[in-house]
DNA sequence: CGACTACTTGATGAATTTCAAGCCATGTGG
DNA sequence: CCACATGGCTTGAAATTCATCAAGTAGTCG
């Protein structure tokens, strides 16, 4: 294992996969679609919304992956979270502020835009969509407490255990799987590392290991989990409690798309 | 500095300080308090909800410091948020799930209550309050951002100063200085290392070098900024972006008191 | 083919933890 | 008033985790 033989056997594996699944689908999301009047296509490495600067936009992810980030003045960068279909952006408390993140899309991505200004008006009136919004933002904080918990208080193993088992859990969630195991999976080493506050180098070694006990292989686009059982005891989670934020779509966005 | 004769020192200048404001004053919070008319009192140390707990409550707090955490098996903590007055907490996306966290006083503390079920009520043909619960999240995940990136990328030194920064900034924005350079601070060492991930010794290792280099001084009850720009440097932060989220105060919580 | 990116591996070093001990102020019961 | 325990802080020495530096392997893309 982790030799160009396991690689290239890896390598056919995920490729026959995914070509048996020729598309990515979102089933909700398509209604999203419907009633959102404008989208925006995002190509992969394109940002939505940039740190500092303002935004009069909101975003719900209707495909792809999204990555929102913040990066220090040496370079140093933090991933915030991973915006997958169904996830809000953007929302600040000061609709005039700067930004306090990134959002950047990591694979082609699409996105319905929503006015800022349409907001206010579509919440007026709209005790549905005001509970959807104020949802969707208090789980997104779950997200990010979990991450928190992950970053300053799990070691490497367990971490990266709790990363992949919740990317996993929401992708298989929503759908989005490629079977019951395995899940698309566009993420480098390096973006594991930023998500965790490790480097790649580790990130790598510690892939190395969790391949080698047979819990998961990360890599080529997918992620499979062999072991689910014990990538969650590893990961120290109640695989019940993963929580992922979704503005629920339907119906309701048709008062909010531009 | 460091030895017994600077601490007395340190401690006479605090208890000079604080005996000189006799009381916390939250002056928009009376206002708060007067509509509301279910509060709690919760003494230092016991939990307002745990994790695992279903909790059929919003509260807002109007006195004290209270302390959001998350504990693993082992008893590793990790600190997700400290509330000041004027936070909203135990909002959660599905009104009937489990808190994914514990909320614990970390001094004598009062909060306003707010059943759930009167929240749907406020919201429905009422935006202003529904903008408010939304940029509250908002600006709690915002600050839960700035310490993941803390606990992920920066340096104990970096983090520790931009922690130290952040809470500085936000008392002192709620006018709840001792003096310009001064503010209560309830924090132990280890809540410190709790929140950035560190260990209580090296957070003292940290800060002793701070103090040292004439930055600030933390501890006794009280933290004090020597030199701000300074301190914002080493945190690698703008100081005019720095969040916290307060649910502004005010008439309109007569319709959600209890 | 060269340039590039993602990944891999080894050797070395640094940041931080762990373990251990002691100090000081506070509180408690005899 | 003393003995004793406790909590928060401090300091030193050793151990560990993880980062850094460096080099090499594939695969991909022009």
């Amino acid at each position: 294992m982790g030799s160009p033989v396991y690689q290239t056997a890896v390598q056919d594996h995920a490729d026959a996969i995914i070509h048996a699944f020729p598309r990515e689908t979102n089933p909700g999301l398509e209604l999203a679609k419907r009633f959102t009047k404008r989208c925006e296509t995002v190509p992969a490495g394109m940002e939505l919304y940039a740190e500092g600067e303002q935004c009069g936009n909101l975003y719900i992810v209707t495909s792809g992956w999204i990555i929102l980030h913040q990066i220090l003045e040496d370079g140093r960068r933090q991933i915030l979270d991973f915006a997958l279909p169904g996830t809000l952006l953007g929302l600040q408390p000061d609709a005039g502020n700067e930004m306090p993140h990134t959002a950047e899309a990591l694979t082609d991505a699409e996105v319905a835009v929503i006015p800022l200004n349409r907001l206010v008006e579509s919440l007026r009136g709209n005790a549905d969509i005001a509970w959807r919004f104020i949802a969707a933002t208090a789980g997104a904080l779950n997200v990010a407490y979990d991450s928190l918990t992950d970053v300053g208080r799990r070691t490497a193993r367990e971490a990266v255990a709790h990363l992949l088992l919740r990317l996993f859990t929401r992708v298989q969630a929503q759908g989005g799987g490629l079977d019951d195991a395995t899940i698309r999976f566009p993420l480098t080493q390096e973006h594991i590392g930023d998500a965790l506050g490790l480097t790649a180098v580790h990130v790598c070694r510690t892939l190395k290991s969790l391949r080698e006990d047979r819990i998961m292989q990360a890599g080529f686009g997918i992620l499979t989990v062999l072991d689910p059982e014990e990538l969650a005891e590893i990961a120290g989670a109640n695989i019940g409690s993963i929580p992922y934020p979704v503005i629920a779509d339907g119906p309701h966005l048709a008062h909010m798309a531009a």
